[in-house]
DNA sequence: GTCTTGCCTGGAGCGCACTCCAATTCCCTA
DNA sequence: TAGGGAATTGGAGTGCGCTCCAGGCAAGAC
Protein backbone atom coordinates (compact mmCIF):
# COMPACT_ATOMS: atom_id res chain seq x y z
CA UNK A 1 0.00 0.00 0.00
CA UNK A 2 2.93 2.26 0.88
CA UNK A 3 4.54 0.61 -2.44
CA UNK A 4 3.86 3.73 -5.06
CA UNK A 5 4.91 5.82 -2.31
CA UNK A 6 8.86 6.43 -3.56
CA UNK A 7 7.45 6.79 -7.24
CA UNK A 8 5.17 9.27 -6.47
CA UNK A 9 7.25 11.21 -4.35
CA UNK A 10 10.26 10.70 -6.95
CA UNK A 11 8.32 11.67 -10.33
CA UNK A 12 4.96 13.74 -11.36
CA UNK A 13 3.70 15.34 -8.50
CA UNK A 14 3.16 17.83 -11.13
CA UNK A 15 4.66 20.11 -14.05
CA UNK A 16 7.78 20.56 -12.55
CA UNK A 17 11.93 20.73 -14.50
CA UNK A 18 12.87 17.36 -14.76
CA UNK A 19 15.75 16.00 -12.35
CA UNK A 20 14.37 19.00 -9.69
CA UNK A 21 13.16 17.04 -6.79
CA UNK A 22 9.80 18.64 -5.45
CA UNK A 23 10.36 21.65 -2.94
CA UNK A 24 10.36 20.62 0.47
CA UNK A 25 8.79 22.95 1.54
CA UNK A 26 6.68 25.93 0.63
CA UNK A 27 9.38 28.45 0.74
CA UNK A 28 13.19 28.07 0.08
CA UNK A 29 15.27 28.01 3.18
CA UNK A 30 15.81 32.05 4.27
CA UNK A 31 12.45 33.25 3.33
CA UNK A 32 10.48 30.64 5.30
CA UNK A 33 8.74 32.91 7.86
CA UNK A 34 5.22 31.24 8.50
CA UNK A 35 2.59 32.89 10.26
CA UNK A 36 0.53 31.01 12.46
CA UNK A 37 -2.28 30.08 9.79
CA UNK A 38 -0.02 29.33 7.19
CA UNK A 39 1.22 26.46 9.60
CA UNK A 40 -2.18 25.51 10.02
CA UNK A 41 -3.02 25.05 6.73
CA UNK A 42 0.29 23.34 5.81
CA UNK A 43 -0.40 21.12 8.97
CA UNK A 44 -3.66 20.48 8.99
CA UNK A 45 -3.37 21.37 12.98
CA UNK A 46 -5.21 24.53 14.73
CA UNK A 47 -3.58 27.36 15.56
CA UNK A 48 -4.98 26.95 19.00
CA UNK A 49 -2.77 23.65 18.69
CA UNK A 50 0.22 25.12 17.36
CA UNK A 51 0.45 27.23 20.45
CA UNK A 52 -0.68 24.82 23.08
CA UNK A 53 2.54 22.94 21.60
CA UNK A 54 4.57 25.70 21.89
CA UNK A 55 3.50 26.31 25.73
CA UNK A 56 4.12 22.64 26.61
CA UNK A 57 7.45 22.22 25.01
CA UNK A 58 6.57 20.33 22.25
CA UNK A 59 7.36 22.70 19.89
CA UNK A 60 10.75 24.75 20.28
CA UNK A 61 10.31 28.26 21.14
CA UNK A 62 9.29 29.60 17.59
CA UNK A 63 10.32 32.94 16.05
CA UNK A 64 9.01 36.30 16.37
CA UNK A 65 8.29 39.12 14.08
CA UNK A 66 9.16 42.16 16.01
CA UNK A 67 5.40 43.03 17.10
CA UNK A 68 5.81 39.36 18.90
CA UNK A 69 3.70 37.21 16.52
CA UNK A 70 4.97 34.26 15.98
CA UNK A 71 6.99 33.19 12.71
CA UNK A 72 7.48 29.33 12.00
CA UNK A 73 10.82 28.03 9.67
CA UNK A 74 11.15 25.44 7.53
CA UNK A 75 12.69 23.38 10.71
CA UNK A 76 9.48 24.23 12.55
CA UNK A 77 7.64 22.03 9.91
CA UNK A 78 9.28 19.29 9.86
CA UNK A 79 9.47 18.80 13.42
CA UNK A 80 5.41 19.45 13.19
CA UNK A 81 5.26 16.19 10.68
CA UNK A 82 7.37 14.04 12.65
CA UNK A 83 5.24 15.03 15.25
CA UNK A 84 2.14 13.88 13.20
CA UNK A 85 3.35 10.50 12.15
CA UNK A 86 4.30 10.32 16.36
CA UNK A 87 0.53 11.08 17.16
CA UNK A 88 -0.67 8.66 14.84
CA UNK A 89 1.19 6.13 16.33
CA UNK A 90 -0.92 7.37 19.28
CA UNK A 91 2.25 8.43 21.18
CA UNK A 92 1.03 10.44 24.15
CA UNK A 93 2.38 13.69 23.59
CA UNK A 94 3.97 13.61 27.03
CA UNK A 95 6.43 11.24 25.34
CA UNK A 96 6.84 13.35 22.39
CA UNK A 97 7.28 16.32 24.83
CA UNK A 98 10.41 14.10 26.24
CA UNK A 99 11.72 13.52 23.20
CA UNK A 100 12.15 17.15 21.99
CA UNK A 101 13.92 17.71 25.21
CA UNK A 102 16.25 15.29 24.49
CA UNK A 103 16.90 17.06 20.73
CA UNK A 104 16.84 20.57 22.82
CA UNK A 105 19.51 19.37 25.11
CA UNK A 106 22.54 18.79 22.12
CA UNK A 107 23.88 15.94 20.28
CA UNK A 108 24.99 13.97 23.71
CA UNK A 109 21.76 12.81 23.76
CA UNK A 110 21.81 10.96 20.10
CA UNK A 111 21.70 7.22 21.96
CA UNK A 112 18.95 8.26 24.42
CA UNK A 113 16.66 9.18 21.09
CA UNK A 114 18.41 6.63 19.23
CA UNK A 115 17.00 4.45 22.32
CA UNK A 116 13.33 5.87 22.04
CA UNK A 117 13.06 6.10 18.74
CA UNK A 118 14.17 2.24 18.46
CA UNK A 119 11.20 1.17 21.07
CA UNK A 120 8.17 3.13 19.14
CA UNK A 121 9.81 1.51 16.31
CA UNK A 122 8.91 -1.53 18.00
CA UNK A 123 5.75 -0.58 19.39
CA UNK A 124 4.45 0.42 15.63
CA UNK A 125 5.44 -2.83 14.70
CA UNK A 126 3.13 -4.49 17.15
CA UNK A 127 0.64 -2.18 16.56
CA UNK A 128 0.42 -2.85 12.65
CA UNK A 129 0.38 -6.82 13.52
CA UNK A 130 -3.10 -6.07 16.01
CA UNK A 131 -4.02 -4.07 13.27
CA UNK A 132 -3.89 -6.86 10.57
CA UNK A 133 -5.06 -9.57 12.62
CA UNK A 134 -7.82 -6.78 12.91
CA UNK A 135 -8.18 -6.85 9.23
CA UNK A 136 -8.60 -10.80 9.00
CA UNK A 137 -11.56 -10.69 11.39
CA UNK A 138 -13.03 -8.34 9.74
CA UNK A 139 -12.90 -9.99 6.28
CA UNK A 140 -13.97 -12.98 8.07
CA UNK A 141 -17.26 -11.29 8.99
CA UNK A 142 -17.23 -9.59 5.85
CA UNK A 143 -17.55 -12.83 4.32
CA UNK A 144 -19.84 -14.32 7.03
CA UNK A 145 -22.32 -11.65 5.92
CA UNK A 146 -21.68 -12.23 2.31
CA UNK A 147 -22.75 -15.75 2.71
CA UNK A 148 -25.68 -15.11 4.93
CA UNK A 149 -26.94 -12.56 2.44
CA UNK A 150 -26.51 -14.58 -0.60
CA UNK A 151 -28.32 -17.26 1.09
CA UNK A 152 -31.39 -15.41 1.72
CA UNK A 153 -31.52 -14.01 -1.56
CA UNK A 154 -32.26 -17.17 -2.94
CA UNK A 155 -34.91 -17.33 0.28
CA UNK A 156 -34.33 -19.43 3.07
CA UNK A 157 -34.07 -22.86 2.92
CA UNK B 1 7.26 -7.43 20.64
CA UNK B 2 4.82 -8.94 19.30
CA UNK B 3 6.92 -10.42 16.69
CA UNK B 4 6.63 -14.12 17.46
CA UNK B 5 2.47 -13.86 17.31
CA UNK B 6 1.38 -15.77 14.39
CA UNK B 7 4.22 -18.84 14.81
CA UNK B 8 3.24 -18.72 18.65
CA UNK B 9 -0.73 -18.85 18.09
CA UNK B 10 -0.58 -21.52 15.28
CA UNK B 11 1.96 -23.56 16.99
CA UNK B 12 3.00 -24.83 21.03
CA UNK B 13 1.45 -22.72 23.24
CA UNK B 14 1.02 -25.59 25.72
CA UNK B 15 1.57 -29.31 25.55
CA UNK B 16 -2.51 -30.27 23.64
CA UNK B 17 -3.03 -33.67 22.17
CA UNK B 18 -2.55 -32.93 18.33
CA UNK B 19 -5.04 -31.82 16.05
CA UNK B 20 -7.21 -30.91 19.10
CA UNK B 21 -8.11 -27.28 18.53
CA UNK B 22 -7.46 -25.33 21.43
CA UNK B 23 -10.94 -24.97 22.88
CA UNK B 24 -12.46 -21.77 21.98
CA UNK B 25 -13.44 -20.44 25.35
CA UNK B 26 -12.30 -21.31 28.61
CA UNK B 27 -15.51 -23.38 29.65
CA UNK B 28 -17.74 -25.33 27.24
CA UNK B 29 -20.93 -23.46 26.08
CA UNK B 30 -24.03 -24.44 28.74
CA UNK B 31 -21.32 -24.14 31.48
CA UNK B 32 -20.50 -21.13 30.27
CA UNK B 33 -21.60 -18.39 33.37
CA UNK B 34 -18.55 -16.08 33.86
CA UNK B 35 -18.73 -13.62 37.12
CA UNK B 36 -17.44 -10.15 36.42
CA UNK B 37 -14.03 -10.46 37.71
CA UNK B 38 -13.72 -13.89 35.37
CA UNK B 39 -13.90 -11.86 32.19
CA UNK B 40 -11.67 -9.06 33.14
CA UNK B 41 -9.53 -11.48 33.39
CA UNK B 42 -10.13 -12.78 31.13
CA UNK B 43 -10.41 -9.52 28.16
CA UNK B 44 -8.16 -7.41 30.47
CA UNK B 45 -10.78 -4.78 30.87
CA UNK B 46 -11.75 -3.98 34.55
CA UNK B 47 -14.81 -4.63 36.07
CA UNK B 48 -15.97 -1.32 35.85
CA UNK B 49 -15.65 -0.62 32.21
CA UNK B 50 -17.29 -4.12 31.57
CA UNK B 51 -20.53 -2.51 33.65
CA UNK B 52 -19.86 0.83 31.88
CA UNK B 53 -20.25 -1.49 28.84
CA UNK B 54 -23.04 -2.63 29.96
CA UNK B 55 -24.76 0.35 30.52
CA UNK B 56 -24.13 2.41 27.56
CA UNK B 57 -25.56 -0.61 25.36
CA UNK B 58 -21.82 -1.91 24.05
CA UNK B 59 -22.76 -5.37 25.96
CA UNK B 60 -26.46 -6.61 25.32
CA UNK B 61 -27.78 -7.08 28.16
CA UNK B 62 -25.59 -9.62 30.08
CA UNK B 63 -27.14 -12.55 32.18
CA UNK B 64 -28.36 -12.30 35.60
CA UNK B 65 -27.96 -15.06 38.48
CA UNK B 66 -31.02 -15.44 41.17
CA UNK B 67 -29.28 -12.47 43.40
CA UNK B 68 -28.58 -10.21 40.40
CA UNK B 69 -24.86 -11.04 39.69
CA UNK B 70 -23.64 -10.48 36.38
CA UNK B 71 -23.15 -14.21 34.37
CA UNK B 72 -21.03 -13.40 31.39
CA UNK B 73 -21.44 -16.44 28.56
CA UNK B 74 -19.06 -17.61 25.83
CA UNK B 75 -21.35 -15.09 23.73
CA UNK B 76 -20.27 -11.65 25.07
CA UNK B 77 -16.44 -13.05 25.35
CA UNK B 78 -16.32 -13.37 21.59
CA UNK B 79 -18.39 -9.93 21.60
CA UNK B 80 -15.80 -8.72 23.50
CA UNK B 81 -13.39 -9.86 22.37
CA UNK B 82 -14.15 -8.15 18.96
CA UNK B 83 -14.83 -5.04 20.50
CA UNK B 84 -11.41 -5.66 21.84
CA UNK B 85 -10.29 -5.49 17.99
CA UNK B 86 -12.09 -2.60 16.88
CA UNK B 87 -11.55 -0.78 20.03
CA UNK B 88 -7.70 -0.76 19.04
CA UNK B 89 -8.56 0.29 15.71
CA UNK B 90 -9.15 3.72 17.59
CA UNK B 91 -12.89 3.43 16.38
CA UNK B 92 -14.74 5.13 18.63
CA UNK B 93 -17.18 3.57 21.37
CA UNK B 94 -19.94 5.28 20.27
CA UNK B 95 -19.78 3.50 16.87
CA UNK B 96 -19.38 0.35 18.20
CA UNK B 97 -22.30 1.27 19.78
CA UNK B 98 -24.01 1.46 16.48
CA UNK B 99 -22.85 -1.55 15.50
CA UNK B 100 -24.52 -3.29 18.72
CA UNK B 101 -27.53 -2.01 17.80
CA UNK B 102 -27.77 -3.71 14.80
CA UNK B 103 -26.63 -7.31 15.74
CA UNK B 104 -29.80 -6.88 18.57
CA UNK B 105 -32.26 -5.36 15.73
CA UNK B 106 -32.05 -8.80 13.91
CA UNK B 107 -30.70 -10.41 10.56
CA UNK B 108 -32.75 -7.42 8.50
CA UNK B 109 -29.45 -5.33 9.39
CA UNK B 110 -26.88 -7.50 7.41
CA UNK B 111 -26.37 -5.41 4.98
CA UNK B 112 -25.83 -2.77 6.83
CA UNK B 113 -23.51 -4.41 9.02
CA UNK B 114 -21.60 -5.66 6.08
CA UNK B 115 -21.46 -1.94 5.05
CA UNK B 116 -19.98 -0.64 8.27
CA UNK B 117 -17.29 -3.75 8.86
CA UNK B 118 -16.00 -2.56 4.67
CA UNK B 119 -16.11 0.98 5.47
CA UNK B 120 -14.36 -0.17 8.93
CA UNK B 121 -11.72 -1.89 6.66
CA UNK B 122 -10.43 0.56 4.70
CA UNK B 123 -9.92 2.55 7.90
CA UNK B 124 -7.71 -0.05 9.33
CA UNK B 125 -5.54 -0.53 6.05
CA UNK B 126 -5.19 2.83 5.40
CA UNK B 127 -4.23 3.69 9.32
CA UNK B 128 -2.05 1.27 8.50
CA UNK B 129 -0.50 2.42 5.13
CA UNK B 130 -0.05 5.47 8.20
CA UNK B 131 1.56 3.29 10.25
CA UNK B 132 4.26 1.50 7.84
CA UNK B 133 4.97 5.39 6.37
CA UNK B 134 5.79 5.89 10.20
CA UNK B 135 8.10 3.32 10.73
CA UNK B 136 9.76 4.09 7.42
CA UNK B 137 10.58 7.72 8.59
CA UNK B 138 11.63 6.35 12.48
CA UNK B 139 14.39 3.66 10.29
CA UNK B 140 15.44 7.25 8.32
CA UNK B 141 16.08 8.72 12.27
CA UNK B 142 17.30 5.50 13.68
CA UNK B 143 20.01 5.21 10.99
CA UNK B 144 20.94 9.11 11.11
CA UNK B 145 21.57 8.23 14.97
CA UNK B 146 23.60 5.51 14.07
CA UNK B 147 25.63 6.89 11.32
CA UNK B 148 26.01 10.27 13.93
CA UNK B 149 27.22 8.31 16.63
CA UNK B 150 29.32 6.46 14.67
CA UNK B 151 31.49 9.47 13.17
CA UNK B 152 31.42 10.81 17.04
CA UNK B 153 32.92 7.46 17.77
CA UNK B 154 35.93 7.76 16.16
CA UNK B 155 36.39 11.47 17.54
CA UNK B 156 34.61 14.74 15.47
CA UNK B 157 36.16 15.44 12.25
C1' DG C 1 -23.27 -14.40 64.30
C1' DT C 2 -19.73 -11.76 62.16
C1' DC C 3 -16.03 -11.28 58.93
C1' DT C 4 -14.40 -11.14 54.48
C1' DT C 5 -14.92 -11.06 49.82
C1' DG C 6 -17.23 -10.07 45.75
C1' DC C 7 -20.66 -7.89 43.56
C1' DC C 8 -24.34 -4.26 42.98
C1' DT C 9 -25.86 0.85 41.86
C1' DG C 10 -25.84 5.89 40.50
C1' DG C 11 -23.11 9.39 40.11
C1' DA C 12 -18.87 12.03 40.54
C1' DG C 13 -14.07 12.53 39.02
C1' DC C 14 -10.01 12.14 36.08
C1' DG C 15 -6.47 12.50 32.34
C1' DC C 16 -5.69 13.48 27.83
C1' DA C 17 -5.64 16.33 23.90
C1' DC C 18 -7.35 19.66 22.48
C1' DT C 19 -10.76 23.84 21.88
C1' DC C 20 -12.68 28.01 22.84
C1' DC C 21 -13.20 32.62 25.11
C1' DA C 22 -12.43 37.51 26.12
C1' DA C 23 -9.94 41.28 25.84
C1' DT C 24 -6.45 43.35 23.36
C1' DT C 25 -3.01 44.43 19.75
C1' DC C 26 -1.22 44.17 15.10
C1' DC C 27 -1.09 44.35 10.08
C1' DC C 28 -2.81 45.51 5.60
C1' DT C 29 -5.62 47.79 2.32
C1' DA C 30 -8.10 51.67 0.84
C1' DT D 1 -6.21 57.20 9.16
C1' DA D 2 -9.90 54.12 9.50
C1' DG D 3 -11.64 49.52 9.31
C1' DG D 4 -11.48 44.55 9.24
C1' DG D 5 -9.22 40.37 9.58
C1' DA D 6 -5.56 37.97 11.97
C1' DA D 7 -2.65 37.52 15.92
C1' DT D 8 -1.64 37.74 21.06
C1' DT D 9 -2.47 35.98 26.07
C1' DG D 10 -4.08 33.20 30.28
C1' DG D 11 -7.35 30.53 31.60
C1' DA D 12 -11.70 28.07 31.33
C1' DG D 13 -14.36 24.47 28.93
C1' DT D 14 -15.21 20.08 26.22
C1' DG D 15 -15.54 15.23 24.81
C1' DC D 16 -13.98 10.80 25.25
C1' DG D 17 -13.10 6.72 27.67
C1' DC D 18 -12.75 5.23 31.38
C1' DT D 19 -12.09 5.09 36.78
C1' DC D 20 -13.33 5.52 41.26
C1' DC D 21 -16.41 6.19 45.28
C1' DA D 22 -19.96 5.49 48.76
C1' DG D 23 -23.27 2.81 50.49
C1' DG D 24 -25.32 -1.52 50.42
C1' DC D 25 -26.52 -6.60 49.59
C1' DA D 26 -25.35 -11.77 49.42
C1' DA D 27 -22.81 -15.81 50.41
C1' DG D 28 -19.15 -18.76 52.17
C1' DA D 29 -15.45 -19.35 56.15
C1' DC D 30 -14.65 -19.42 60.96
Amino acid sequence: MTVTETETTAAGTGTRPLCAAPPRHPRPDGEDRYTISEVADLTGLSAHTLRWYERIGLLQHVDRSHTGQRRFSNRDLDWLELVGKLRLTGMPVADMVRYAELVRAGEHTYEQRQRLLRATRENVLSRIAELEETVAVLDHKIDYYADARRASDRGPA
